[in-house]
DNA sequence: CGGTACCTTGACGAGCATCAAACCCTGTGG
DNA sequence: CCACAGGGTTTGATGCTCGTCAAGGTACCG
């Protein structure tokens, strides 16, 4: 088991720092660690989850379903992102997680993680400080579905997912991340059609912006993409507590 | 001035209780009270604030602008919000909020606030819901935007506005309470041009679902409209805590 | 009375959804 | 080894939903 003293994820700059004793005090509440398959559940909409986690490795998406079968993905989860946070405030989770890659997840009993914050201000703090954060995210993602044409949302998001992907090293060679998602989940996060999605990656892929083939995304030229998503990217040097 | 512990909000059920002494703590933190005609901003998209608000009385929006002049509204704004908190955690405001009718509001100094915070425990994890609260209502829109037509996206804009505006109290007649946006503002919210959205008003009027004339908004039966939402309303009688 | 802000309605066309089918690739079993 | 099925991607054809353009209506205000 990893431990949070030599956690691999917060050398890289999007987290907040930590001081050594905080480093310790997270790793007496974390109960485990929680490895899934691609197209794992981890925590379903209406579920009063007991766990908390943070995601170490691996890629998911966080969704919600209506009753007639459509699927609205809320928004992407990458390593660094804190899960189950609305659990454990509000009663019940109000969305859905999902694995779309292998996954390695830090696990938090609630009871515990909760009994901690009392103690400790600074990581309330925090708490609402991400919970902030992910609200400021699914506003821009609103405003985007609401206020943009296909080419220009699909490119906001391909470059949300770029930036955040290497932000937390998984650039492995230069303008290249892994992305393995499915064209569906992009075209139910952006409020498309899987058709509509594909051929939106074309006519990207053909003016040269971003190359999404084979599990892997090609950002030739960021300012480019940038140019083409229509949002001046507010935050693509934001940081955020790492729980 | 109105004191926090006879605040004419908290008789409301949405509310969580409050404790005597919590009343009397929140009475030392309130720095005063604002009121402003129509039209202003109280909050702007950038700005670092050093106020926060509770919203006494009076409607207003939160919206985002794009550098081409479009506008998002991301959330309306009721009595018994809480406006300001992105601008107290976070470095600044990610989007601008405004009245739209005359309001009041309660005025929090942000160091203040936060120094209450640190200790408070129970305080502070409210604000941690609050903040869950605001992302699971911005997800619920962007479902809404993201996965229905025009007339099930005005249909579940208006029962969300019709019920929450019912709980603070502005139901002065059944199936009436007052609405003093503009069509303008539903479009933005819903991602919808504004002639579309008075067609679609139109329809649902005809339908008899929800008439909006004059400032007013009427729900001749809230269950019908709830099937035309398309979404099961999850959070009907979701309570949150008052700040 | 002219000006502005907002609501309303008509006509037209574009962007995107839908339907349909083919083409991968991978895994499975005869 | 090949047949087959299943999940994902790709492409074409068709038409509806919704945006855009344009004009007119009403109320309010200086």
């Amino acid at each position: 088991m990893i431990k949070c003293t030599q956690c691999p994820l917060r050398r890289f700059g999007i987290f907040e720092p930590f001081s050594r004793e905080d480093e310790e005090a997270m790793l007496r509440l974390k109960a485990g660690e929680l490895v899934v398959a691609p197209g794992t559940t981890l925590l379903r909409e209406g579920s009063k989850a007991a766990q908390l986690y943070t995601v170490l490795s691996g890629m998911g998406v966080r969704y919600k379903l209506l009753s007639d079968g459509q699927r609205q993905v809320v928004n992407f989860v990458l390593p660094g992102d804190f899960v189950g946070l609305q659990a454990g405030v509000m009663d019940e989770m109000r969305h859905s997680v999902e694995s779309v890659s292998d996954m390695r997840l830090c696990v938090f009993d609630r009871l515990a993680f909760f009994g901690f914050m009392q103690n400790s201000p600074e990581r309330a703090f925090d708490l609402t400080w991400l919970a902030a954060i992910e609200e400021h995210l699914v506003a821009e993602a609103l405003t985007s579905v609401g206020q943009q044409p296909a080419s220009t949302r699909v490119a906001w998001a391909l470059l949300r997912l770029f930036r955040r992907a290497a932000a937390v090293g998984l650039e492995r060679e230069p303008g290249r991340v892994p992305m393995p998602f499915r064209q569906q989940d992009l075209a139910d996060a952006m409020g498309l059609s899987l058709v509509h999605t594909n051929r939106t990656l074309r006519d990207l892929r053909e003016r040269g912006l971003a190359t999404w083939q084979e599990g892997e995304l090609t950002v030739p030229d960021l300012d480019r993409l940038a140019t083409a998503a229509g949002m001046e990217d507010s935050d693509g040097g934001l940081c955020r507590p790492l729980l």
